[in-house]
DNA sequence: GCTAAAAGCTAATCGGATTAGCCAAGCCTG
DNA sequence: CAGGCTTGGCTAATCCGATTAGCTTTTAGC
């Protein structure tokens, strides 16, 4: 019986890939072992249960948006920055259900818990972007807010199906950060 | 060993309080059944099974969500009518997160489904928010979707507590309503 | 080559969901 | 008011997924 040579990071890779394909929900610890080639028992030895699991993949989902976020936003400014930004959140989610999901209802242990930081990143991103409009300082927190409570709700919504009527959705977004751009604009 | 006078409905609003009450994720069939007064086999004598249940749930959640909406809506206009719909829909996702999370992810089988019916009322109810405001034919389902999203994604990001930092939470939402006011406004 | 930690495995336990099959309660009819 | 049917509840049993226990083999380091 040869290894099959895993470690944490491979493990919580295929946990996050499959969790993509069947939906977190139907993320099953008997599904990832037959995915990466092992009987169910050993991934104990990678990962100590689902919850550390689940909270691994939360982690390197919002390491991954944070990276998608910060880097389409690299040069742009302003509008440019925000619809980069927005779309490059929403393009993470929709094609990474999955492992978005499992960072939904995760808490942070403290402020060294990696996923405290590494949800500090993404939130550090958009607010890169705020910094390209005349906002003033104790309007900063609200419009992230309003800023990531848009991309998480659309995002979140379309990745759940909700959207079903007429309109096309990909318009919609675009719709949505013309919006957000002539509010940010105006304040 | 008298009867416990029990009915689907009165099983799916124990579970809907239920839900709120320990999270959806912990809503067991035995601990409901346990609420009820009732063994836990005796539970599905009145849904079919967990999903059931849920589905259950979610048209419970809908419906009082639409009716809160709905009712808070009553009188008002433009501004007034678009706060008291966003307050309405935040309070009861934030009084009833169990129940709210059931409404997510689950698909209504055809127009028939009491879910798409409730699921409507909801958006017929900020449609009527919108209707106070001077907006375009064409923009109507993008700002419909904008609003959703916008309430849908506080609010849930609220409920898992997804906002740790500084500003109240309440003032932002206050800041967000206006934002979306003056975005609406200028349509 | 020797050894100990690491990584797999099988077998067993546990808990929650669900099903099978039995029984009593309540209602409706004659 | 008895007989019988339907309904709601119960116990026992099954199933499945998570997790633990304990054994074995690989393999890195000496």
């Amino acid at each position: 019986m040869p290894r099959a040579g895993l470690d944490p990071a491979a493990v919580v890779a295929a946990g996050a890939a499959l969790a993509d394909e069947v939906g977190l929900t139907n993320l099953t610890m008997g599904l990832l072992a037959e995915r990466v080639g092992v009987r169910t028992p050993s991934l104990y030895k990678h990962v100590s249960g689902q919850e550390d699991l689940n909270r691994r993949i939360a982690v390197l989902a919002l390491r991954e948006a944070a990276d998608a976020v910060g880097g389409a936003v690299q040069g742009y400014a302003g509008r440019d920055a925000l619809a980069a930004a927005a779309r490059a959140f929403r393009t993470f989610v929709v094609e990474h259900p999955g492992r978005y999901a499992a960072t939904i209802g995760v808490e942070p242990s403290g402020p060294d818990d990696p996923l405290a930081t590494e949800g500090m990143r993404v939130l550090g991103a958009f607010t890169a972007v705020l910094r390209g409009y005349e906002i003033a300082e104790s309007d900063l927190d609200h419009a992230l807010r309003m800023l990531r409570s848009l991309c998480h709700g659309f995002a979140t919504l379309q990745a759940a199906n909700g959207f079903q009527w007429s309109a096309d959705i990909d318009e919609s977004f675009e719709w949505l950060i013309a919006f957000a751009d002539r509010g940010l604009r105006a304040l």
